[in-house]
DNA sequence: ACGGACATGTAACACGTTACATGATTAA
DNA sequence: TTAATCATGTAACGTGTTACATGTCCGT
């Protein structure tokens, strides 16, 4: 069960850290592939604690609350790559796009057309971030940000080439025309 | 909010369907991108009853417990499409797999390696899988299929082109040795 | 005799999110 | 003065999973 525990330990064996930072790193990092919260970090690490895996000292600011900073402890160490070892379980993909797009049918095209610009953007841009990460980090974090990016690659590729599938509307209506323009933004109230 | 009501009644627009069904519709089509289970189905089907977006008429069977089918009313397909026009959340993608990579620093080469392996053998039978989902289906549907075949087919080619990045130690012991054998597996223990 | 498919449902549990509570510093 | 960053933590809530409860039929 790999969990936000794992990943906390996972980030402090790069390096020593509060609660907040490591929050901040997973964000730059993993954002992609997996999610954290304050919620989750704070009440993982408290129980990591308590059964030994970390180890905290508490970092007296002034004009700031204290820090606590926790590093791993050897069990913490072992008990991470134990679960790293562990035959890792399928990913989890919950994509709220494929879903609307499966139903394509039931939209206007236009407004598909629309999700699908929008889709294409945002994947172009998520990739070229990585594409910045994978110059920097270790071999493996390189390895991570490409699989990333070259993943919204695939993916955005595949939407500029295909999206004539899910809109067929549009595809009859202007076999050729301008794609982007025209289309005003449907208030879907909730 | 695209949860798992959405996702039934989704399924039910493209016809009535009992609990039972819904799961099974979704396990064929869905499973790659959107889990659901029996625990959250049935709840969840009673649920949109109470709020008179689905209907249902209970067949008696034979030797079997009497099925209810449950069929969209027009207000639950109003519901739906009102959902689906949402502009759609970001992807959410959990994956074991690329957080063992990022710190497969701290794992031996080789179980990188047989991880690595196994990857790429799983996503290239899941793309066959929706590759002949391909054909089959409405456009929308061949599309969405697509989608996942490309992104597996993706991943596996970036795998296979850049795994030496995080298999650095089997690249010293053996520069052009056979990659696939004389790995035994590691039992790795809970 | 055993497991798997069919069929529905509940309860306990795990996990994570969001919002709340508190408060200083710094840049726009 | 307003928002953002730094900094920790709790409580309520939502959502989903797993296991349990029940029972038949069919294939091996």
């Amino acid at each position: 069960m790999m969990d936000v525990r794992t990943l906390c330990l996972g980030v402090l064996s790069l390096g020593d850290a509060s609660g907040y930072e490591i929050k901040k790193r997973l964000e730059n990092v993993f954002s992609h592939f997996y999610d954290a919260s304050f919620g989750s970090i704070y009440p993982a690490l408290k129980r990591l604690q308590t059964e030994g895996l970390v180890r905290s000292e508490t970092e007296q600011q002034a004009k700031r609350p204290d820090k606590k900073v926790y590093s791993l402890t050897v069990e913490g160490r072992l008990t991470l790559v134990r679960e790293l070892n562990n035959p890792p379980g399928r990913d989890r993909v919950r994509s709220e796009f494929l879903v609307a797009m499966f139903f394509a049918d039931l939209l206007p095209a236009g407004q598909v057309g629309e999700m699908i610009d929008r889709r294409i953007a945002e994947h172009r841009s998520l990739g070229a971030e990585l594409a910045e990460r994978e110059a920097r980090g270790t071999a493996a974090q390189r390895f991570v940000a490409g699989y990333g990016r070259a993943l919204y690659e695939a993916a955005a590729s595949y939407l500029e080439d295909n999206r004539y599938l899910v809109e067929s509307e549009a595809l009859l209506a202007q076999i050729d025309g301008d794609r982007t323009g025209g289309r005003t933004g449907a208030g879907a109230g909730n």
